[in-house]
DNA sequence: AATGATTTTTGATATGAACAATAATTTATT
DNA sequence: AATAAATTATTGTTCATATCAAAAATCATT
């Protein structure tokens, strides 16, 4: 697809393999546990013992309030997570993991970085931290594309 | 989200964010051109001379043929591929990049090395080889995990 | 107390995607 | 050669995904 001479190319091409594996995973994994793909992503902002609102879901999912009310109507019927009016601001709601919530997103975490410590093995351990640098760099150049305006 | 005290956590939360933002990018990208997403990734598939047939883009995308049908509907109204009954075998219809498609895919090809270039600019050349061995181990990992039915 | 702003929900609507049926063509079988 | 079977793309239908606009509840300000 890409020219693969040139270093750049290579780890352009790579990038691009690696994003498409990682979204097909994202898949096969919402559904085995019998969650959409929005389910799946909203269960996995959760941290454990987080409460957040509506609103603020919807923002980090770039998706609209009301497109999470129903998302989060599918998570409260299959159990993972609570919906109660904070006491607070009445307007607001407290969504809460469930105990049921917790431990699948507990789950979730420790088979996303077993499966990076087992991709660690392959790599010599001195190569570990600069890999974290090099995907550092990665991710930081492409925020900083990304906050341009003007491409 | 997962605790960053080990590398592999370290790691983990790198591809994650890397993930989200790689996605981000592509949503901004596609409508930067004018396109819809699945009209952008339909794009990106083609190498600038390649001739395909619908089934196989689908195959290709993971999406189904009729689905594929309104998608290549919509990037032949906006001329940027060519749709043609395949004189070798009629019941094929041989979907090539226009002009405009082609200038269009170069420039994303570039564009996308160009910031993988700049991301290496920030690391030092002797690590460049390295670099590229440890995201090939961590793409054959990952394919190889997503091959096993049992997780 | 009244007005305006904020948060969520609901209803309506548009887009995304798959499935089944159809039409056109090619390949296989008799 | 004629018919049957298989393949490819398209169309109509249907369901899921996501947004927008409006409504209801609550809060903040005057």
């Amino acid at each position: 697809m890409i020219d693969a001479d040139t270093v750049a190319a290579r780890l352009a091409n790579l990038t691009f393999s690696l994003l498409a594996n990682c979204q097909e995973k994202e898949v096969h994994l919402a559904e085995l546990h019998g969650l959409t793909q929005a389910e799946f992503r909203c269960l996995r902002l959760f941290g454990t013992d987080e409460s957040l609102n509506n609103k603020t879901i919807a923002e980090r999912m770039k998706l609209s309030p009301s497109r999470l009310t129903r998302i989060i109507d599918g998570l409260v019927k299959k159990e993972y997570i609570n919906r109660e009016i904070d006491p607070n601001d009445r307007r607001n709601m407290r969504v809460t993991l469930s105990s049921k919530g917790k431990s699948l997103v507990q789950q979730l975490n420790k088979a996303y970085v077993d499966i990076h410590e087992e991709i660690l093995q392959d790599i010599d351990p001195s190569m570990h931290e600069q890999l974290i640098t090099a995907m550092t760099h990665l991710l930081e150049a492409l925020e900083k594309w990304l906050a341009k305006t003007d491409y």
